[in-house]
DNA sequence: CTGACAGCGCATCTTC
DNA sequence: GAAGATGCG
DNA sequence: GTCAG
């Protein structure tokens, strides 16, 4: 059984393309059809032997013959290829928030920025904050995540984030309670994610200033990432990243149906929704520019 | 063969 | 310093 | 890069 494989070097292809600053459109495709394989109930190789790869959606001409090539040869020419012109630590590189793939080929280009050790050394001696684009608070922010992720505990095991999440709320019921209408977790952390990257909560606000500065002021943030009227994000013990979103009463369903994701499934699910005639977003559903719900997350899976 | 492919907030930088 | 563009999630 | 029209 090599379908995991085969989703593993279809996802990095799809980074080393992002990398190289390929049309996103063309990424995409690559991790849809990974997704498409990862959620395949069968043997990938069986298919592959039945000569039925490209009846798989989100599998052309151009990814069947890399799953073709990869299955029988064991590696993707192309994809050394594209390898070979990126960081050596690309993968790990891209995994550090705030650290994107254009800033990585920036760094890459003009620091020579290869490993998560040659960008700590840009951080810390200014070099990074040199280049257009880099201003201080994004290279801080780039700092962060990345002691995040040498600390190893950038994944948090979900026990864990369930305390972390019951401690923001505990927070917020005593210092804004009757400011704010339902709170819930979202994100991976409410899909019960077996270890999630960061935690995700939703308050139901009119107006999320007041909470989401409740919200900062906690016990043991580390650093307030940022804190506007409608999102706060901050770190909790210098390990945690927290974000909290503040949305009004009628699209709290729908912003919480999006903030649970997961992505794919969104992109998923507002497919299915505009093939319907409707249009999905955090704010509601929408029929003709007419909202027929999102004050509720069933709203949405009950008109579709 | 052609056009669509989800759509938005925040931080930051660039341009006027 | 407002408006637009870019990068990121 | 893939798919629907």
């Amino acid at each position: 059984m090599k379908n995991g494989a085969v989703v593993d070097i279809l996802e990095k292809f799809a980074n080393l393309l992002e990398f190289k600053g390929e049309n996103l459109f063309k990424i995409n495709a690559y991790r849809r059809a990974a997704r498409t394989i990862a959620e395949l109930g069968e043997d990938i190789e069986k298919v592959w032997q039945e000569g039925r790869l490209d009846q798989l959606p989100g599998i052309g001409d151009a990814i069947r013959e890399k799953v073709n090539q990869f299955l029988l040869e064991g590696r993707i020419r192309q994809f050394d290829e594209l390898a070979a012109a990126a960081p050596r630590e690309i993968f790990d590189l891209l995994s550090i928030q705030h650290f994107g793939p254009k800033t990585a080929a920036l760094a890459f280009k003009e620091l020579g920025v290869e490993t998560v050790a040659d960008l700590r050394r840009v951080l810390e001696d200014g070099s990074l904050s040199t280049l257009p684009g880099m201003g201080p608070k994004k290279c801080e922010n780039i700092l962060k995540s990345l002691k995040l992720h040498e600390s190893s505990s950038s994944q948090i095991s979900i026990g864990l984030a369930a305390d972390l999440v019951a401690r923001v709320m505990d927070h917020l019921e005593k210092t804004a309670s009757g400011r704010f209408g339902r709170l819930s977790a979202a994100g991976s952390v409410r899909r019960y994610k077996e270890t999630v990257h960061d935690i995700d909560i939703l308050v139901e606000a009119e107006d999320g200033r007041e909470i989401i500065s409740a919200f900062a002021q906690m016990d043991g943030v580390t650093r307030v990432l940022g804190a506007g009227a409608t999102k706060g994000s901050i770190l909790l013990d210098d390990r945690f990243q927290v974000d909290l979103r503040a949305v009004p009463s009628e699209s709290f369903g729908a912003a919480l149906q999006y903030f649970t994701g997961s992505q794919e499934h969104n992109v998923h699910l507002r497919e299915i929704a505009k093939k319907a005639g409707y249009k999905v977003n955090e704010y509601g559903i929408f029929h003709d520019d007419q909202r027929v719900g999102g004050q509720f997350e069933e709203d949405i899976y009950h008109v579709l």
